[in-house]
DNA sequence: CATGAATGAGGTTTCATTCAT
DNA sequence: TATGAATGAAACCTCATTCAT
């Protein structure tokens, strides 16, 4: 008797994912999703309930990783035990998406349906979603009372931060590295493109 | 692109864009565009090759009257007939893109896909892509050059915006203005929320 | 511009008849019938739901059928206009009964399932077999009122005649005729509840 | 036909009873029986071949039930040893068969398909059914030769009853009693072939 | 013997597209 | 031009059966 298996389950995600990225949902095929990772058809019905259900599971399981990694370099924390600098722990956020878009080209192109999403599993999702947001929001909220940072509306700048990623990796020039991506990311929402003459506030 | 009847041909690509915004492509059945335009079937295939082009179409349409907007205010001249100081073209481009988010929300809705159309109309598409990015992108390197502004990578810059206008109106907090969210995104890419003393180069 | 058939759909239903009598439901496939009707596939299911449907609609219509000539034999006159006498119109009854069988074996050998449909489509069925079940129990009831029968329980009387007439085409000898059938369910059912005069042998 | 456990076998011939009577056998699961049994799925297997041979054997293995109580029965005796009279037997018979349907209603019900199965398992099951036929056709008989009865056509009497009781059970009235039904199938039946001498009321 | 995860043939069903009217 | 009945390729999904454990 075998018992129902994880690897098999992140060795579907991961095919699935990759074929999910190349072409839009309805031009993928299970049959194609189960010969590329070697299983027999029925194999995904014992995972997933669906065709929607293994895609929504794998931008989830996707998404979710993505918010560990950024609860991880945000809870950072100094050698004397404080937290990070806002301005840092910034950093490190913007540097942890990037690093998730490059590593995860596939999901982080995927999230764009997130809206979708939303609408079918809005519970589940929802909560996610408020955690990453919570998460980047509550940075720039320390920031703020601490005099480092100012912003009147950090919600909006948090759910800003994907959007750029995104935008950047889909639009922008060709051939950009992690370096660049991310250096652009922190300068644009830490210091803007405006120059400021000294002594003028903003 | 003149067909026997515009008013018709109107009416289907406004059908349509309200249908493809509330389901994702695969689950919108021509029948049902056709039902609720209140025309047959056949009908749409007079006016469109299939339901892919009809797709792509809306979103062309769509993107190109947002190009068009942005030109017109972009190239808005002062009285002297010398062009808008680079900041306060950015502030109209933001002014723009906003309004339209908030005026179409379907069409803004619906071009997260446009990494979809890419694969399959790359032609035209890129150019006028490649257009809406020239547009912003010279006015930044104008500001640059002029000594009003500042940025190591316009271009990526201009691949930002649209980004940040959707992820705000999809994922920001409910109920936001027009206001609100053009004075944020304004202040993102204007200044950034990290407070610089005074002398203190970016 | 095409209308909806009448024509096709009789064509469908009796295409089906023929092969779900012949192998069981979950035997018969819908492409077999669709090849069979030289049809296409979808075509069946622009006149019905599903294959249940189909399947239903089928001895549906055929019982309606079987019910219509029941009517208008057990309604027949006299030549003074009155009904005919109860026992006569029983003898007709059966052989409504037996004709219908004998000219629509496929049909009459689906209704074995009747019990099945009863649950999926209780109202419309429930009403159709009253019917039938009325115009049999009233014809013995009003032969009991008139003292030409006797029956203690006309409707399960009633009920009885189909199952009669489906077991013996079913088990009973092989090559029967319809008169023998008829003339021997008649026997059976009539010669129980006719009250016979003394001396009068049957 | 004795297996490793004859208890786990009955347990599932008496699942599977329940439950391809309560829905046709394309709906029933191999998967739903095994669940409500308790059982592995690929324990089915190991006592019969496969679905189909279930559903037979279940058929079959009811039926064979039946055959028996009606052989003891009708060979009850008299008190001189004589057989019972033939009228006696009839009535003897339809208790039998009517307590049957009373006692195992999921088999009797199924008992509808028996065409079916006579398509597939030819040999055993005709020559089950010829012994019960003949166990009535016969009784019927003896009483002919000895003038009790009078039929002219025994075989298809013995086809009918069978049917009689279904329908009844399955379209006569509502909360009959195994006593109600019995009576009237034996007035039914009896009463159209018992020779009534003269001036004796039914 | 008992199990249930794995399988994949084959079923039902959908729906974009065609075309006769 | 406008229609919607007809089509059938191709999709999703089921489920009887197998077999490693």
């Amino acid at each position: 008797m075998q018992r129902p298996d994880e690897k098999k389950r992140q060795l579907i995600v991961a095919t699935a994912a990759k074929m999910f990225a190349a072409r839009p949902f309805h031009k993928v095929r299970l049959d194609d999703i189960a010969a590329e990772a070697h299983l027999g058809k029925g194999t995904l019905y014992v995972y997933f309930d669906n065709k929607e259900d293994l895609y929504i599971s794998l931008i989830y399981d996707g998404f979710e990783r993505l918010v560990e990694n950024l609860r991880r370099e945000l809870s950072a924390t100094a050698a004397d035990g404080s937290l990070l600098p806002a301005a840092e722990a910034l950093r490190r956020a913007v540097d942890a998406l990037v690093g998730f878009a490059f590593a995860h080209p596939h999901l982080f192109e995927m999230m764009r349906n997130v809206g979708e999403i939303k609408r079918l599993h809005a519970g589940e999702w929802k909560a996610k979603r408020q955690e990453f947001m919570e998460l980047i929001a509550n940075t720039i909220r320390r920031g703020v009372e601490n005099g480092e940072l100012t912003d009147q509306n950090p919600e909006m700048t948090a759910a800003c931060l994907g959007g750029m990623v995104r935008s950047i990796m889909l639009f922008g020039p060709r051939d950009l590295g992690e370096r660049e991506v991310a250096a652009q990311v922190y300068r644009l929402i830490g210091h803007g493109i405006i120059k400021r003459p000294c002594g003028k506030p903003q």
